[in-house]
DNA sequence: CGCTATTGACTACAAGCGTAGATGATGCGA
DNA sequence: TCGCATCATCTACGCTTGTAGTCAATAGCG
C-alpha cells in the first residue's frame, strides 16, 4: 500500500499524529524533544512525506498546515503484522511469550491482557 | 549493540539459524526458497554480515563454514522490544489488542496465551 | 604439470535515507 | 514602496541497502 515510512519520518508523523495539522514550525518544535534536527531537516522530512502521499497538506496564506492521511491505528496495525509475520511466523502468542520472559510484562499489561482474552472467549 | 541487520541479511541468517554451519553454497541453496537471488548476492550478504559480526567463519579447506554469532533469540527478542517502545510505548497489552482487533489471533493463540499469563501469575 | 571449476574478495551502481545548506518567493512592518 | 524575515523548494552529500559482475587464488582432474 502506501510506501515504507523511515524511521526518521516516524519521528515526524508522531508529531502529526499527536495534533494537527500543523505548520512545519510547528512539528519541528514538537520533534525538537526527540532530536536535535534543524528546521530544514524536519521540512525535508514533511516533503518526503509528502510524496509517498502518507501525509497532504492544505496552504494557510504563505505558510502549509501539514495533517497526516493514514492512522496511526493503520499504520501501527500493518507494522505489528509486519513483524509478527517476519519473526514469528505470523503466530502472537511465541511475541507475547518472548516479551514476557524478558520482563517487559508490567502487571498492569497483564491485567489487561486477560481483559482482552476475555472478551475474545466470548 | 550488534548492528543492525538489514532485510535482505535477515533471509540470510533464517538460513544460518535453521543450521549451521553451512558453505555459501549451502546458505544460497536454502534461500533460493524465499528469493531469487542469485550465489553472489548471498555471498555478499554473508560478507556483511561478516563485518557486521553477527555472523562467524571457520574456514575448511578452500572454503568456509558460516554460523551465526547471535541467537535467533536474542534477535527477536530486541526486534520486539524496539516495535514496543517505538509504536506502543514500551506496552505490550496495546500491541496485542491492536492484533486481537485485526483478527490475527487464532484459537491456539489464545489458548497459548491463556497458558502464559497463568505462568506469570504464580 | 597445466587447465578448469570453484570460491572468496573487491568493485559497482542505483535507490533510499539522514541531515542540512542555498535559493527564491512573498507577506508585512516601516 | 523597500527591505527584511519567513516559508517552501531545490540541491547536496555521504551512508546503507539490494543486487550483482569481475578478479584472483587455488584445488582437483586429466
Amino acid at each position: 500500500m502506501s510506501e515504507k515510512i523511515s524511521e526518521a519520518e516516524l519521528v515526524v508523523m508522531e508529531a502529526l499524529w499527536e495534533q494537527s495539522p500543523q505548520t512545519a514550525n510547528d512539528v519541528a518544535d514538537r520533534v525538537a524533544a526527540d532530536r536535535e534536527w534543524s528546521l530544514q531537516t524536519v521540512k525535508t522530512l514533511l516533503s518526503r512525506l509528502m510524496s509517498k502521499d502518507v501525509i497532504a497538506a492544505e496552504q494557510d496564506g504563505r505558510r502549509f498546515l501539514y495533517r497526516p492521511m493514514v492512522a496511526r491505528d493503520d499504520y501501527v496495525a500493518s507494522e505489528s503484522g509486519r513483524l509478527v509475520n517476519r519473526l514469528f511466523g505470523g503466530r502472537v502468542s511465541p511475541l507475547v511469550a518472548q516479551l514476557a520472559s524478558q520482563d517487559q510484562l508490567t502487571a498492569e499489561d497483564i491485567a489487561e491482557l486477560e481483559e482482552i482474552l476475555k472478551g475474545l472467549k466470548s
